[in-house]
DNA sequence: CATGAATGAGTGTTCATTCAT
DNA sequence: AATGAATGAACACTCATTCAT
């Protein structure tokens, strides 16, 4: 029961708090002002610490992008699963939507998600872990679509899931330009658009 | 009516002539290398002339990228136009991606329609031509829905043609985004998926 | 006639002219401060110039070490034919090590003799231009010894020049550490040294 | 007499264990990496402790040099004071120069000592450091060759001890950068080269 | 009109050194 | 005595922009 308090850990919890702080300021940084526009320098005193301080827990800027695609792959997991227990997928879609637009800078956000699909083109390791992290959620939307009804799921066949589960992806990302591109957008509109979507697809 | 009459056309056709140099090669160099990575000289190389050169035309870099931009949305509408004439809906749907996946190098496409995206959200001059772009297509393809079938529109009611523009836009830039997250994703489950989405929307 | 004067040679003569001001201020600053704590920025101060500038002649900082190992080679080649026509090679190499030891800032001496030495145990670049330096001066110290005492030469075997070309290098680099070990030699001392050394082999 | 009788030098013989395997530590690693390369970080992790433990026993990075400096003097002493015993010097002078090329990571070696050369032009200690010990070490040099026959000794007079003491020292120096600058030379050629110098300097 | 040499502020990253624990 | 996290001032190098020619 105490396990938690073991030094090991608590010295190890030192390091993750460490790497948390970078993280979320680094992802407030790029939000703001873009990968490139934000120097290390910002990066640390959003922080509060030395830009030194920063390369004892990641070893070049590119990681730091890297641990963040990586740590959003479990969120993003972790918000499809929720979709076996929600009532209206349509409903579910569009509050999904604006968490996502409106995420606190400790979450990847629409903004954030196209600086670093931008920046795939020329990491090959971004875009190995952008890969990876698409995969896996689609392959998560693929078994939600598969799913029985009765479990949650949309009783689709397997060939149909894994069809849907690109629609859907691709949907929602372009959900994401819009957001960017147009953010003053009504939100009953983009509300609109997205029944308008969902409707269609299941409709029968 | 003599071109001779009128010096000063001529001497604007010259410099109309050096814009599209300038305008091919950065859009070339932005797509190969991306926004950040292609630096003036590499486009000044690239359109045959001296870095200096650029700023006679062009007062800054982004200032060329607002204007690919503005360009593109020419041939955007041009583009929506011929839909009015495609038979099949399904297919010019996945033939404009194609394009617009691999487009000639004096075509805007996946890549650099996401940098300028992402550039947006910081350069407020970018984010202003594209919305205004953004929403002259909107409106074409809001035009091209609520056209009636024997016009080659598709005879929706005003209300819900808007909506749908959203909805198609959305999804396209959605499969930008697929483009580039996962370029090695089978044409054949891109075509799926498109045939999936418009399926939907168009079924009744 | 006018040969120097085409236009093509002149625009080559600027850029020529550029390398050696940086250079000379290069040698100049590795001299004074080492090769590793003469920053860029002084160089480039030095030399009368922005830093940046220095990139457009030379790719990297050990492009200009390399440069002015290269340079070196020629003069050194210059030299040791001048010992064809030298009296008393006794003097003569009193007389040359009293120039290397107080060199002019655009030649390289005793200092950054081995600053680049000790450099060159950790950059294979320059390791490899040292190597093919130290080889042509041997060769051309082994061709002077072999050649007839009336062509000004020592009328050596092939192989005992061979030899002793290796000798007279390593002690003349000896007298470059002993340079700048102890400064502060009397020059007698030294010239005693240089006269037991050449004594000695050269006593038959 | 007993050990405990005198804490303070139980004290003492702890630190100077310390300063100990610092200096191995240091040395190891300047001769691994070079002066400049090899971080504290390194040396600390060398010797297996902490990098702020060093600055308990020195109180800079040049300190560390200084000190290897002057340990080295003690043992160039001894080696020195070994020739008296040596049958043959021709021999003796080639196995000292291979002990000098290939030493353990505890002696200072060629690498090093150019190293340390090199770095005495800037900092005003390690070169009064390592002036010292080139006088110590010609001294003893001097004392060799002039102490009788039957001694070991060569027999030579005060005046040309002196002068053939720097000869002797400026060669060997000479050879260290040999070492250094052409690493890949034969053993055979460097022998021959040896053999060739003292053959001319004792040859009467 | 056109050049391309020149600028200089800015970048990511390193590392000797310090200090709270 | 010992740690190692933290600092911050460098460093080499880049690139959008300017301007003398």
């Amino acid at each position: 029961m105490t396990a938690q308090a073991q030094p090991g850990a608590k010295v190890s919890g030192r390091a993750q708090a460490q790497c948390e702080r970078i993280l979320c300021a680094a992802q407030k940084c790029f939000i703001e002002h873009g990968f490139h526009a934000a120097g290390m320098a910002l990066i640390a005193e959003t922080a509060g610490m030395s830009p030194g301080l920063i390369y004892r827990y990641f070893p070049s800027k590119s990681a730091i992008i890297l641990a963040i695609v990586e740590r959003q792959l479990e969120r993003s997991r972790a918000n499809i699963r929720s979709l076996h227990d929600a009532p209206d997928f349509k409903e579910a879609a569009f509050n999904a939507f604006l968490l996502w637009r409106d995420a606190d800078p400790c979450q990847v956000n629409a903004a954030l998600f196209l600086e670093m699909s931008a920046e795939a083109s020329r990491d090959p390791m971004i875009a190995a872990g952008l890969r990876t992290c698409d995969q896996e959620i689609r392959h998560e939307l693929a078994a939600w679509l598969s799913a029985s009804v009765a479990a949650g799921g949309k009783g689709l066949s397997a060939e149909l899931a894994r069809v849907r589960a690109i629609t859907l992806q691709t949907f929602f990302e372009g959900l994401s330009v819009r957001a960017l591109r147009e953010p003053d957008t009504p939100l009953e509109e983009l509300k609109a658009a997205i029944a308008d979507f969902v409707d269609g697809l299941f409709s029968t």
